[in-house]
DNA sequence: CTACCATCCTGGTTGC
DNA sequence: TGCAACCAGGATGGTA
């Protein structure tokens, strides 16, 4: 679900509520999510106290101070809600509750259960299994166009697919692979290797210009997406050709071409982009 | 290696 | 209105 743009969202307001507090009460409501919860996971976060917020891709990484990381993905539904007042009774869906020191509570909530929360200390990240493929961090200093191309070099896949796969770049979801193939001009359809050079270039400033605008719009709320205090991103208003199928494309409505988003299916995924200037 | 597919799970939306 | 089919932001493991 979240990509890039949420997950970072999330993890500025977690940083917010949790940085240099200690957790009071953690519990483990329901452990049977797609990965179990750790079994010993509330005792273990129990008297820590929260180090720094960060993010790895679509991971959130809370850092401990016994050197421990709390991992939390939100797979497709899930959310983290911080409520600095008295929170309402958990839910069904409310399967992580965490409480610190200045009466802050944390729910983690997953509908799907797609989700996941996992321990790890510090020194075990670098080949932790969940990080030891991922592709470059898009808003990293070391992405850019050769990166990119080098990433690509040799791939038969479409570029789509290839934006989707996390080990060529980490933390692009459906949506945002849609609006960077689009503002890049290239056809998802495109052959990956075939992406070099200037393409390369442009497809890469294209993904950190889009990731970026969508940070500072809180992200985008589709479904089940909302930002830590409740609000709603509101990116979603500005997609170009995501879940815009049949409407006029904002590039060539107005020079006379007139055309219209176009929806297809790559891998069993939907791809929206315009067929008239994405080549 | 690479590519494609199904699958995990639930709820909202769409169409008859 | 009722109900069934379909669809959804992700990741992975199996198969070809």
């Amino acid at each position: 679900m979240p990509e890039l743009p949420e997950v970072e969202t999330v993890c500025r307001g977690l940083a917010r509520a949790l940085e240099g507090r200690r957790i009071s009460r953690a519990e483990a409501r329901r452990p049977d999510l797609r990965l179990p919860l750790p079994p010993d996971l509330a005792e273990r976060l129990v008297g820590r106290r929260v180090g720094r917020v960060g993010r790895r891709a679509k991971y959130i990484l809370i850092f401990l101070d016994d050197g421990g990381v709390l991992i939390a993905h939100l797979g497709m539904s899930g959310r983290l809600y911080v409520m600095r007042e008295a929170p309402p009774p958990p839910g069904p869906h409310d399967h992580v509750i965490l409480a610190v020191d200045d009466g802050t509570t944390v729910y983690f909530n997953d509908v799907r259960r797609f989700g996941l929360m996992a321990l790890a200390t510090e020194a075990e990240l670098p080949g932790h299994a969940f990080f030891r493929e991922l592709g470059p961090e898009p808003l990293g200093n070391d992405f850019n166009g050769p990166a990119l191309a080098a990433a690509l070099k040799g791939r038969m896949t479409p570029i789509k697919a290839a934006l989707l796969d996390q080990k060529v770049v980490a933390g692009l979801g459906n949506i945002y692979v849609c609006e960077a193939l689009f503002r890049a001009g290239l056809s998802p359809r495109r052959k990956a290797a075939s992406v070099q050079g200037r393409r390369a270039e442009r497809l890469a400033q294209a993904i950190r210009q889009v990731l970026r605008e969508a940070i500072a719009a809180g992200g985008s709320s589709l479904r089940d997406y909302v930002q830590t205090n409740g609000e709603l991103g509101y990116f979603q208003h500005h997609w170009a050709v995501y879940g815009r199928e049949g409407a006029p494309c904002p590039t060539c409505a107005g020079n006379g071409r007139g055309g219209a988003v176009r929806r297809i299916v790559q891998s069993g995924r939907s791809t929206f982009y315009c067929a008239s200037c994405q080549r």
